[in-house]
DNA sequence: GATACAATGCAACTGAGTTGCAATTGATTT
DNA sequence: AAATCAATTGCAACTCAGTTGCATTGTATC
């Protein structure tokens, strides 16, 4: 059974435990980033401690697993890292839900121009707001 | 003398106060976004409260004259917003000095194509990584 | 199964940002 | 210039996300 899970924590030399599980079970059948607060209110069940948690998402986000994207509200989201095959990487921050949602975005999508000599640019994001499908107008 | 601070409030219905042409002094004469910890260094000299710092900076977000930038570590980082005429934005940070920079961009950069349908894209921000010139290789 | 070390749970802490309220200051009127 | 009233400021106490230290529990390995 589920062996998905156990795969991933294996591949990056990390223990199998229930927390764990768990915490990815949620993050891959979630279609938008979480927060801590909604991953605890998910995995409710469990009652597992708030610093569990946290070090859980810190240790899965330094092993690659997850990324964290800040949000305007200054909390986290955690969502699954996208695969490495695709160059970019888009977030889409829904106006009316708040959701946000990962996307990859195929190849560099515009070496942007800066007016300001002396800048190097060596990567970049992009943050796109709008209306998602559940919100659609 | 220095009537510039005392113009951009009075243009937004704000009262003309010492703190607030400071804080306007600090901002606009700073070449990256400062958080609220970085302007209470600058102004040490009115040791200003720390909420009325915050309350400054809130209304003059309000106002429009600044915007905000959520940060890696979780803080705000302020600074003045760019001319309306410029209808893009960029955030360029620097990975030496972690320093934020403004730069307005032309026009839309590039629309992107989402892979998934029924996301509706209405605005679009760009982060930049690299070194700023002060940290140029 | 015993062992060693990593993961967990708990309590206490940190630090950015907020709220309520009294004291002060700025703009306006006389 | 003095009075007035609302807006601004300063202080204390608070909230809440996230962290740290340490004792306990669980996992992988022999």
């Amino acid at each position: 059974m589920e062996s998905k899970y156990i795969d991933i924590l294996h591949a990056h030399d990390l223990k199998v435990t229930s927390v764990r599980i768990h915490v990815l079970q949620v993050l891959m059948n979630s279609a938008s980033a979480m927060s801590h607060q909604a991953l605890t209110a998910a995995l409710s069940d469990e009652n597992l401690d708030k610093v569990t948690l946290y070090r859980t998402l810190s240790v899965f986000t330094e092993k690659g697993i997850l990324h964290k994207i800040p949000t305007e509200d200054r909390n986290w989201l955690y969502a699954m890292s996208p695969d490495l095959d695709a160059s970019g990487h888009a977030h889409f921050v829904c106006d009316v839900c708040e959701k946000v949602f990962c996307f990859p975005v195929p190849h560099v999508v515009n070496p942007v121009a800066l007016p300001t000599p002396g800048f190097q640019v060596k990567t970049q994001e992009i943050l796109l707001h709008g209306h998602c499908p559940t919100c659609h107008e």
